[in-house]
DNA sequence: TTGAAAATGTAGCCAAGGCTACATACTGTG
DNA sequence: CACAGTATGTAGCCTTGGCTACATTTTCAA
């Protein structure tokens, strides 16, 4: 998600006094943590709008993984209160699930309408924006914005 | 590293009959793993590059993680034959640890050279670089060069 | 030269994200 | 209705990437 959603401050103890350029990096790591979460919020509101059932095994199998890996996922969805779901019933999305998996549809049409423009393949584009909008941030979202009603 | 690289047969077993359109996700997500590797290896050669020593403590700082971590990484590195190190002395690359750590160099500056050409600001662009560079595939790599040639 | 400070290393813990193996609930057809 | 087959769920294990706490080396300055 945008930077600025879900990022709990990682208390660190043994820190450099010196924050000199170090910071980078460490804010790249973190951010990867709630990657997934973004991709099972999206695919789920896509099951939901495009059929109607999101169901565990069908969510597993979109994402390629195995059905207990997506269920333990599930749970941790519901933890952090972005998904509800009753045991043999289907999963559902919060409201704050349904908004974080329209903010990450968004930037994810921006980010591959952003990578063809500057001519990667279609098929590349798709894979490769799968990985890549996870490190977006809202600064180079509005730039991509602009770069494609400008150029575009 | 470009995907091509070190990616291995995740030989699952419960895989959907249907690779329909499931893939891309998986793709980005194994690609995840490397990515800390390749910070680590990029950065020991710069140590060695611009100083003389990359010793465990520094690499820790920068990355912005304690010492234990740095060294814990620093073994699967050796044991992945990308780097060698011997005890309290300083860390090394083996050759086909430098040669992963020019094709990540090169990667970050054209995918920080590709950010600024559509309007990144210069802070956001170095950082975000950080995240996406790992997940940018040879083809959409060269696309950017070529994007980057034509457009500059 | 020696001893304190800094660097390095080790052990053990945690959560996330995977997996397999097994158990239980549901559902739909015969 | 019953039961086979599918979907769900649970348990337990693994690796990665973090951390803290503690132990051991090095190094450098007095």
């Amino acid at each position: 998600m945008p930077e600025s959603t879900l990022d709990s401050p990682p208390k660190r103890a043994e820190m450099p006094a010196e924050p000199t350029q170090a910071g980078r990096f460490g804010k790249a790591r973190t951010a990867q943590s709630g990657a997934l979460m973004e991709d099972y919020v999206e695919l789920i509101s896509d099951l939901i709008g495009s059929g109607g059932e999101a169901r565990p095994t069908d969510i597993a199998r979109r994402l390629g993984v195995t059905h207990p890996t997506a269920i333990k996922t599930i749970a941790r969805l519901k933890r952090e209160g972005l998904a509800m779901a009753k045991p043999y019933r289907g999963v559902f999305l919060t409201e704050s699930g349904e908004n974080l998996a329209e903010r990450v549809r968004t930037r994810h049409r921006v980010v591959v309408d952003l990578l063809l423009a500057v001519g990667v393949p279609a098929e590349a584009a798709e894979q490769d924006a799968e990985g890549i909008e996870h490190h977006v941030s809202d600064t180079t979202l509005a730039a991509f914005g602009q770069f494609l009603r400008r150029g575009g």
